[in-house]
DNA sequence: GCCGTTTTCGGCCCGACTGTTTTCAGTCG
């Protein structure tokens, strides 16, 4: 455990948001009551989610209280960790029971019941005991946990040591869609089929893929032995009348749900959540005389007079509530601010009119300047740029001064026989150097059309470290985006973690964008900080970052992240016509 | 422990599937 003083940033966060979801974890192993439970690991999540850094909020609790999901009670808990470095209920709480219990919860089929007894009557304080005792047989004398259950904890344990847990979107996607295509193809009798879950709602990694199917009652059993014969299936993890969960061989789960169709709007609601979000609408549902489950909203006295289910759109009305799109489905204020108009129409992919960052064969991309600049006239783009790598950047065969010009004027002769299909920009995405400095003197800088600023080397600086090189960044005067400022990459690497607030406001004061880069593995920033960034007034510039072709269509995803954030297309620079552009361009360098 | 468009107490979402249960508890989403 780091030390109060010396963690920054929204490592507090991390650190407050762990800690919480500990406790939450331990109450629920101790039986304690479930709201309570429950209240902890929402804080958590509130906490992870948190734009804002609690260090900079402070031992305030009239300030925490604002937090969605933080009370009286959390509030004081998290202000004594940020005053005295220690929170004593905490301590006092994982002193209860042994440390290794609570890793025991991952495991799939195992919840705080088997745990607590497991615990009590054979012993085990942790996945290793429970694996010596699972090894030998010694656990089949206790109530309850029959030789399937024991069969099916040794599966799941073999699973957890060698599968990941959350997966990339586009590999969430693919997989959607496959299936999605292989039923169709294969199966009788579909009527609707739709993903739902956190991949509908455009979150950057995804646990588990889920597929809402309407049918007739005399397709279900066809349909759901198409699934359970898909190929890439590896284990049945269940299979019922109306529900089929597997697993494939690339370790993703995927949950089949078979609805009749006129229930199918409800059963999407339902499935594409969040939770969070389905409690506020039920809670909304029961204010107003109705209950809503994934089969319909109906009448809360007669149950059986369905008001609304065959399309999202008609349940939302009768809850007197605009339909809210999926991407700002998180239980934050999504629903509050539907009701008051205050949702602004989100930006879609139709909208973007420029890709303001891409690679060619230059450094590493894979197309010629040519083809790339065709692809973009066939997207209906009225402006490309290519930024390609600078010099430091020495595996992705970054360009140095010389071949930065030569690269430059060969942009510059293209342009000029395209005009009047597609505007090209001379750029480049600069390397922000470990202190801050630009990889190309301002000298070169200055001769380009649009300078793309982005970090990708020492990326385990220290967060005050990572915030003043990225000032520093944003301050040359010839910046014109801020891209990928994490350098994350999802599921792989975490990437910088600077003081956000700090590197948009620089931003907003020197007029510059921030980009949310598209690629699938950066989605960066991500969405809370785009949302910060709109609530700040700085731009955001969405990018694919392309390097072949197949990669300008990762846009969706950044759109998506930015749809997350809240943005309509007035927040984003890709959307501006030219003249405006050419306009916006010229004001960075004001 | 949180929360408030029946608000400071008394609620807090609810159904499917599995396994061991002979009527239901635990887990999951």
């Amino acid at each position: 455990m780091r030390a109060v003083t010396i963690a920054l940033m929204s490592e507090v966060n991390q650190e407050l948001a762990a800690r919480f979801d500990q406790m939450s974890k331990v109450l629920e192993i101790l039986d304690e009551n479930r709201f309570r439970v429950a209240s902890y690991a929402r804080a958590a999540r509130a906490l992870e989610a948190l734009g804002d850094d609690l260090a900079r909020i402070g031992p305030d609790e009239k300030a925490l209280v604002k937090i969605d999901g933080i009370g009286k009670g959390l509030a004081a808990l998290i202000a004594e960790y940020l005053r005295d470095g220690r929170m004593a209920d905490y301590d006092q709480l994982m002193a209860s029971i042994p440390p290794g219990l609570p890793a025991l919860l991952e495991i799939q089929g195992l919840g705080p019941k088997t745990i607590a007894l497991l615990w009590k009557q054979a012993g085990i304080e942790s996945v290793e005991d429970l694996k010596k005792k699972l090894a030998n047989d010694s656990l089949a004398d206790l109530p309850g946990l029959g030789s399937k259950k024991l069969e099916n904890l040794r599966k799941s344990l073999t699973f957890a040591q060698t599968a990941g847990q959350r997966f990339r979107i586009n590999q969430a996607m693919a997989m959607a869609q496959w299936a999605i295509q292989e039923l169709c193809d294969k199966a009788e009798g579909i009527k609707r089929i739709e993903y739902a879950g956190s991949l509908r709602r455009g979150r950057e990694t995804i646990g588990d893929v889920d597929l809402i199917v309407a049918c007739g009652d005399e397709h279900r059993g066809g349909i759901s032995e198409a699934f359970r014969s898909l190929e890439p299936v590896t284990e049945v993890l269940g299979s019922g009348d109306t529900k089929t969960s597997v697993r494939m061989g690339s370790g993703i789960q995927v949950d089949l749900r078979l609805v009749r169709p006129e229930q199918f709007g409800a059963a999407l609601l339902y499935f594409t959540g969040s939770k969070e979000h389905n409690v506020k609408l039920r809670e909304r549902a029961i204010r107003r005389g109705m209950s809503l489950n994934e089969y319909g909203l109906a009448d809360r006295d007669d149950p059986e007079k369905l008001i609304a289910s065959e399309d999202e759109p008609s349940i939302y009305k009768a809850l007197q509530v605009r339909w809210i799109p999926p991407e700002l489905r998180e239980g934050r204020d999504e629903i509050e601010r539907a009701e008051k108009g205050e949702l602004p129409e989100l930006v879609t992919v139709k909208d973007i009119r420029a890709e303001l960052h891409a690679h060619t064969q230059a450094s590493d991309g894979r197309m010629g300047l040519r083809d790339l600049a065709m692809l973009a006239i066939d997207l209906g783009y009225h402006t490309l740029a290519i930024t390609d790598h600078s010099r430091s950047q020495v595996q992705a065969h970054g360009l140095d001064e010389a071949r930065l010009l030569r690269h430059v004027e060969a942009i510059r002769s293209l342009a000029s026989e395209l005009e009047g299909q597609i505007q090209l920009l001379a750029g480049s995405e600069v390397d922000i150097l470990a202190d801050g400095k630009l990889d190309y003197p301002n000298s070169l800088l200055k001769q380009l059309d649009i300078v793309v600023a982005s970090p990708h080397a020492a990326l385990g600086q220290d967060s005050k470290m990572a915030t003043s090189r990225l000032l520093k960044a944003i301050a040359n005067p010839y910046v014109t985006i801020l891209g990928h400022p994490t350098g994350r990459l999802l599921t792989r690497r975490e990437g910088m973690n600077p003081d956000m607030r700090a590197v948009l406001k620089e931003a907003a004061q020197r007029g510059i964008a921030v980009e949310i880069n598209a690629s699938p593995w950066r989605l960066d920033l991500r969405d809370h900080h785009a949302r910060m960034a709109i609530e700040m007034g700085v731009p955001l510039a969405i990018n694919t970052d392309a390097h072949d072709s197949n990669d300008l269509d990762n846009l969706y995803y950044g759109v998506q992240t930015a749809r997350r954030a809240g943005a309509g297309k007035t927040h984003v620079i890709n959307c501006l016509d030219r003249k405006e552009l050419a306009k916006w361009l010229a004001s960075t360098r004001a």
